[in-house]
DNA sequence: CGATTGCGTTAGTGCCACCAACGATGTACG
DNA sequence: CGTACATCGTTGGTGGCACTAACGCAATCG
């Protein structure tokens, strides 16, 4: 194995990941995002928040109210996984969960008032943690990102 | 709440993700991420490897021989991990695993010609997988996206 | 009516990154 | 020299996460 190694010349065989693993775009991507992820989960963590509870905040404000299932559906979240984060934001009044009188299968979820306020602190948070994130970029950059983001993510997703 | 909903407008709140979570590039990155990874996974899962052979096959192709503690940060991969994927690389006779003279605590690791093999059949795999990840891109958008995730990620690894 | 489909819920699975601890070995320093 | 400390490989275990399987119940289709 032929290496260059002059004295002065610092080794760095012991530190740099491969040029191949840094050139792979579905390897940067799981490393970019579990580092995300870690802030995203520690800062929202701080306010005693998950994500999910932004997703289905989100959701309820956007779309209004809906069953469990739909929320499952518009936040992507497991349809399995909803019901303990439905739990956590009815248990801090964020959200009103009732039986539907039309449908005694379905429960409908409705948003409170302190439900929208809580929304706006977890996106001013997240606008925060989400310019960590993408710190080392331009504006124009970010927009860039997050554009192809979308583009990418769209046709894994099969959005007509 | 107030929402246009014609007879002939489908409503499609219940599977519309909100905006919000659309431009999010953390929720981005999570979502695509995690299809990217099943992508890589199953793929590699097909030929009976896994994405750790490649990290650490493409990090000993590159850098040549290594203790297992210089393979876990080269490639990222957790020193208590990397004991799993060296002995199925080892099994599979892809890598040798010697004891290092010098130091007796050292494993020394060093790539096999079967291994050097099974690197380029991981790479062309890996071209195909990564293709279909970022299929929706053209050429230049594929660099730039990718050029873009390596100075995020250099940033939040502290690569000086 | 029966069969099928959708709902909310529970328990459990598999994967993954990471932690804690260990015995063994090397290194630094008084 | 000897002793404290750091590093190595290894093991077992933890917590988080997406997902599956199965359930009892309600609505709907034919």
């Amino acid at each position: 194995m032929i290496r260059a190694e002059a004295a002065d010349i610092p080794d760095d065989s012991a530190l740099r990941t491969p040029d191949r693993l840094r050139r792979r775009a579905s390897r940067l991507l799981s490393q970019l995002t579990m580092r995300s992820d870690r802030l995203i989960t520690e800062g929202l963590a701080r306010t005693g928040a998950r994500k999910w509870h932004y997703a289905v905040l989100a959701s309820l404000q956007e779309y209004g109210p809906g069953s469990q299932a739909e929320l499952s559906r518009r936040s992507g979240i497991h349809r399995s996984d909803i019901v303990g984060v439905l739990n956590e934001l009815a248990e801090r009044h964020l959200v009103e969960r009732a039986p539907d009188p039309a449908d005694r299968r379905r429960n409908i979820i409705t948003i409170s008032p302190r439900g929208r306020r809580h929304l706006r602190l977890l996106d001013k948070i997240l606008d925060g943690l989400d310019d960590e994130v993408l710190a080392p970029l331009s504006q124009a950059e970010r927009d860039q990102f997050v554009r192809l983001l979308g583009r990418l993510l769209d046709h894994h997703t099969g959005t007509s």
